[in-house]
RNA sequence: GGGCGGGUAGCUCAGUUGGUCAGAGCGCAUGCUUUACACGCAUGAUGUCGCAGGUUCGAGUCCUGCUCCGCCCA
């Protein structure tokens, strides 16, 4: 067996090419198999164009994990990994690549230009694939897809169709949020809203009959060139006279009428509001209440079109100074305050959007909603944790009609083509080659559809819909969807009511959300605060098993969590001590251990075996309800405590003894219990137990196809465990007050042990291994009435008293402090335990098994005072 | 304005149905070339569990109010 394994764990030297191994041995790859339980993940497409931050690496850490223990459980399991085409991100970036050449995009035409997008796709892709790669992932590749493949499109074309022939997509012109320098149109999702320091203009209406008017305020000042009324509300008593009347519209010198609306509010501003039905969706409601004309003034690009004269072609803000200053001269501004309010802006390029009317394709959501709603709410799609559900039927319960048309040229192209000579329009999943109605030639329509619209098909188009594939038949509906809270709406949902609708099935049983990773200080990660975080730069610095680790550690329950690098440095050193523990058991490992369990077993042995039959019990539990957190945590200290600083300790004893039947047994159950913790942590650190596992087991195969550890009830041991605590504790005490009076560490000396024949026997059976960790010559063993060495350092240790007989080394005065404190602490818990038990109400209604233990409380309390006690007596008489 | 989450050791966070002096990691202090590991070992210090009420024999844990921080929606 290779037992050249260097001092130190190199994540470097190894990922790489265990990476590969798992490729060659096709680890990663699926197929449908009706003898297993099918358990399916697909991957939320990152941004084909994009970088992979911290955010992936936490969403990619917890799906492989989830992916690798079912599969190690004996699942049919299934990762799909893919990429998204991302619409108007890619679009963008491509555009700004060309603007380094000083084209535009209409320098190239459309053709051209999507060529240069598929090139820069092309380029990026093997880049986010390396980094999925990099970070482990097991998915099965040769799956891949990237939602604006064929099979994709398929998929994209049957569903529109299908949509529009259930009359679920319409065309029309409605008011929608319009991105000015993305040029097009964007869903409610798409614009972020945020506060901004702006002002509020009064502005001046007079009155066409030359009276004063009103005064409306506004903080869009550039807007009232298209306005076309003023309304206040009905019971606003400053009002009355005025509704009715005409105003003079100032710089346009258009007439409009003052109107009474509900919708007003009388506190705001003047109670006066102006209304521009073109560009603000409350004064377009009240426009249709009171059959208001509607001007547009502000165009696509954002200037000013001819209907404002002499403002035309202006960028609106320009047109604002100008329509300011012009009021301003014409003394009608009467006054400007500064207002923060709300601003919405393009998620992608943060321009502020301009609502506008513009005609669109919608997806009609009451309809699919309402099955999105009923799959939740029936517990058929389960939110882990819970909570999100809510936000979820809120979201529902309001939702609006979607715009899935996008003003873009990357992306799918909406399958719906118009003759002009007929105006006919057809809606087909084939390329039509003419109008259907005069035969006529047809033009395609323009625009592409919203990224998100393939996106929502990804759990079924990614497994071959509509075909009806044995893969969809195996894995559809999907197990769990593992993302973050952030893409709820314009992801999670629309899968949801997607899959009911289309495939008539949910898409997955459960929706695992996680919290976002923000930085060392707190903050959401930002380009504009340039504090992203490369998990590249971590994993090379310390390893993608730490990284993961680390990250899997730090979930909480559906909060963000605050990346710290201290934290991957804890699970790097980990993952050195998980690597140095089985050099040492793979050194000692030079004889081959024998098969299978080991007989004779100690009871070191024995609470092992318990100890981890225990935490693999509880660790799948976790696993099982999603408390990633926990089951890395009861590995962690599993492994690190119970196995190494104790297990590990205590075997060299009988490793290094002299009896070989003992030494063999050792061997044995150090690579049985090894065996186990690989196995088990495999999914959350796959490199390093693969690593590991091909040292320990050349040929056997990869760790990653082995069996994932499951609760071994034969070998809970509760003797074994109250036992080893005891010779845990004892073995503590004596270190301690080794430490009370600074013995040197080399020194050996002779202890007393007083205690229950059963302890005693314990520690007994473990004596070579107590004296070697407390550093101890002899143990000596006394009869519960047995005299315990006068002059000793003591202590009581889980109702086992020890005694430290160091004439000489003691210093009495020192000692009665130390007695006298704990007698201190003592006398506090005895009187909080008897005022307990003397409350007949505490005796009456707590459990029994309460009481009971408040009572043997109270008797090891009394029983460690009277030690005390006496011990004081005697350091008294040697002052 | 509506909703959600959070305020526990210097830092990051655990604390399952209310019941053993409140836990972990990091950091800190002291000591250690103990034949796997200094990315280590041992020992130790550290908390009005945001504030105020209430329920209860008993509250970090349940209820009410308040306060501060963050997020989502309008």
């Amino acid at each position: 067996m290779a037992t050249e394994m260097p001092k130190a764990y190199e994540a470097r030297d190894v990922e790489q090419r265990i990476y590969e191994y798992w490729l060659r041995e096709g680890v990663c790859d699926s197929e449908p198999d009706p003898a297993k339980e099918p358990f399916c993940i697909v991957i939320p497409p990152p941004n084909v164009t994009g970088v992979l931050h911290m955010g992936h690496a936490l969403d990619n850490a917890i799906q492989d994990l989830l992916v690798r223990w079912r599969r190690m459980l004996g699942y049919g399991a299934l990762w799909l990994p893919g990429t998204d085409h991302a619409g108007i991100a890619t679009q963008n970036v491509t555009e700004r690549l060309l603007a380094d050449e000083g084209l535009t995009r209409h320098d190239l035409g459309r053709e051209e230009f999507v060529k240069r997008v598929w090139e820069v796709k092309n380029r990026h892709h093997g880049h986010i694939v390396q980094q999925l790669k990099r970070l482990g992932g097991s998915m099965d590749w040769r799956r891949e897809r990237f939602t604006l493949d064929a099979q994709c499109a398929r998929a994209v074309r049957e569903a529109f169709v299908t949509l529009y022939e259930r009359g679920l997509i319409y065309r029309g012109a409605y008011m929608i949020n319009w991105c000015p320098r993305c040029a097009t149109g964007l869903s409610d999702l798409e614009v972020e809203h945020a506060d901004h320091a702006g002002k509020l203009w009064y502005i001046r209406y007079p009155q066409a009959d030359g009276g004063p008017g009103l005064v409306v305020a506004t903080t869009r000042p550039e807007t009232m060139l298209g306005d076309t009324a003023v309304a206040v509300h009905p019971g606003d008593t400053r009002y009355q006279a005025l509704i009715g009347k005409t105003l003079r519209l100032p710089l346009m010198e258009r007439e409009i009428p003052v109107v009474a609306d509900e919708a007003v509010d009388p506190e705001f501003g003047t109670g006066a509001v102006k209304v521009t039905p073109a560009h603000d969706p409350n004064d377009l409601d009240i426009a249709s209440r009171h059959s208001l004309p509607s001007v547009v003034v502000i165009a696509e690009d954002g200037t000013m079109t001819a209907e404002t004269r002499q403002y035309a072609g202006l960028d609106r803000y320009e047109c604002r100074r100008q329509v300011v200053a012009d009021l301003e001269a014409q003394g009608l501004l009467e006054r400007i305050e500064d207002h923060a309010h709300s601003v919405g802006h393009c998620q992608r390029c943060d321009t502020v959007v301009e609502p506008l009317v513009s005609t669109q394709w919608f997806l009609r959501m009451a309809p699919l909603a309402e099955k999105g709603l009923a799959v939740v709410r029936s517990g058929g799609v389960r939110f882990v944790p819970e909570r999100w559900a809510k936000v979820y039927t809120d979201w529902l319960e309001n939702i609006r009609d979607w715009p899935i048309s996008r003003q873009l040229w990357w992306g799918h192209p909406i399958p719906v083509w118009y003759c002009d000579a007929c105006e006919n329009m057809v809606c087909s999943r084939e390329d039509p080659s003419a109008c259907p109605g005069c035969g006529g030639p047809l033009r395609p329509d323009p625009d592409v559809l919203d990224t998100w619209f393939s996106s929502a098909l990804w759990p079924f188009s990614t497994l071959g819909w509509p075909e009806q594939t044995p893969e969809l038949d195996y894995w559809y509906p999907t197990s769990v969807l593992v993302t973050g809270y952030d893409i709820i709406f314009f992801w999670v949902a629309r899968m949801i009511m997607m899959g009911m609708e289309l495939v008539g099935e949910k898409p997955f049983h459960e929706v695992f959300i996680h919290g976002l990773v923000r930085d060392e200080k707190g903050r959401k990660i930002s380009k504009s605060l340039g504090n992203n975080i490369d998990p590249i730069e971590l994993i090379e610095k310390y390893g993608a098993d730490a990284l993961r680790f680390a990250l899997i550690q730090l979930i909480t329950h559906g909060q963000d969590l605050t990346y710290h690098e201290d934290r991957l440095v804890g699970a790097r050193n980990f993952c050195n001590k998980l690597w140095n523990a089985s050099r040492f058991v793979i050194m000692n490992l030079a004889e081959r251990a024998p098969e299978g369990l080991p007989t004779d077993l100690s009871l070191a042995d024995r609470w092992i075996l318990s100890r981890q039959a225990s935490v693999f019990a509880e660790t799948n539990a976790a696993l099982r309800r999603y408390d990633l957190a926990r089951a890395a945590e009861l590995l962690y200290e599993y492994v690190w405590t119970e196995f190494c600083d104790w297990y590990v300790e205590l075997s060299k004893t009988d490793l290094y003894g002299d009896d070989p039947v003992r030494a063999q047994k050792a061997r044995g159950l150090l690579e049985k219990l090894l065996s186990g913790i690989l196995r088990s942590l495999h999914p959350f650190m796959p490199f390093i137990t693969e690593e590991i596992w091909q040292r320990l087991y050349p040929g056997k195969g990869p760790v990653a196809l082995q069996s994932y550890p499951v609760a071994a009830e034969d070998q809970l041991d509760p003797q074994a465990e109250s036992a080893m605590a005891m010779v845990v504790e004892v073995t503590n005490t004596i270190r301690s007050l080794r430490m009370s009076v600074s013995l040197p560490p080399q020194q050996r000396i002779t202890v007393a042990v007083r205690g229950p024949a059963d302890d005693l026997a314990a520690l007994r059976e473990l004596e070579p291994g107590v004296r070697a960790l407390a550093r101890l010559s002899e143990i000596e063993y006394l009869a519960p009435d047995g005299i315990a060495p006068a002059k000793a350092l003591t202590a009581t240790a889980l109702g086992v008293e020890v005694f430290l007989p160091l004439e000489g080394m003691i210093d009495p005065a020192a000692e009665l402090g130390r007695l006298e404190k704990r007698l201190t602490e003592l006398a506090g818990l005895c009187e909080k335990a008897r005022s307990k038990l003397a409350n007949e109400k505490f005796v009456a209604n707590a459990r029994p098994e309460v009481v009971q233990g408040e009572r043997d409380r109270l008797r090891e309390y009394e029983t460690e005072q009277a030690r005390m006690e006496e011990q004081m007596r005697l350091f008294r008489g040697m002052l």
